[in-house]
DNA sequence: ATGTGACTAGTAGTCCGTA
DNA sequence: ATACGGACTACTAGTCACA
């Protein structure tokens, strides 16, 4: 079980969904483009506040971004 | 909304509700006790992981801890 | 059995350039 | 518009002593 990468999933999901580009979500999340993209790519280890403010960007619950994809939802 | 504070009031709602003490949290998630204690307090800014590591200690699923007490479901 | 501040080592997150 | 790497600064992880 990766954290890392089930948020990098979660993001680019509802990233995707929102129609967004990575450059937007940073501009929104007020962090570099850089960031995002190794978000996205499950190497980073965010804290609950760049989490929040992932949520904020994509417009969707912060607990949202930690649900497994395949999860008993 | 400050984070920190709901996944300190989270941390501490499901311990309390599990019956255990900040010492077998600490214990179980392989950290010093006052690590605990300053979660529960919202002074802390914890990363994913160390967030992962709170849920398995408190046998709960890691988006759990996210969410709004209150919240709208 | 808990809350707080100071502390050392590690890393989150930035900025720049390349493909 | 996205992926990756390197050097950099600010902050978090995790611990200890004291109350």
């Amino acid at each position: 079980m990766d954290v890392r990468r089930l948020v990098g999933e979660n993001v680019r999901r509802y990233r995707l969904a929102a129609g967004l580009t990575q450059e937007q979500v940073a501009e929104r999340m007020g962090v570099d483009r850089a960031y995002v993209s190794s978000l996205e790519a499950g190497t980073r280890n965010p804290t609950v506040i760049t989490l929040w403010h992932a949520a904020q960007a994509l417009g969707v619950e912060v607990h949202l971004l930690l649900r497994a994809s395949g999860g008993t939802g």
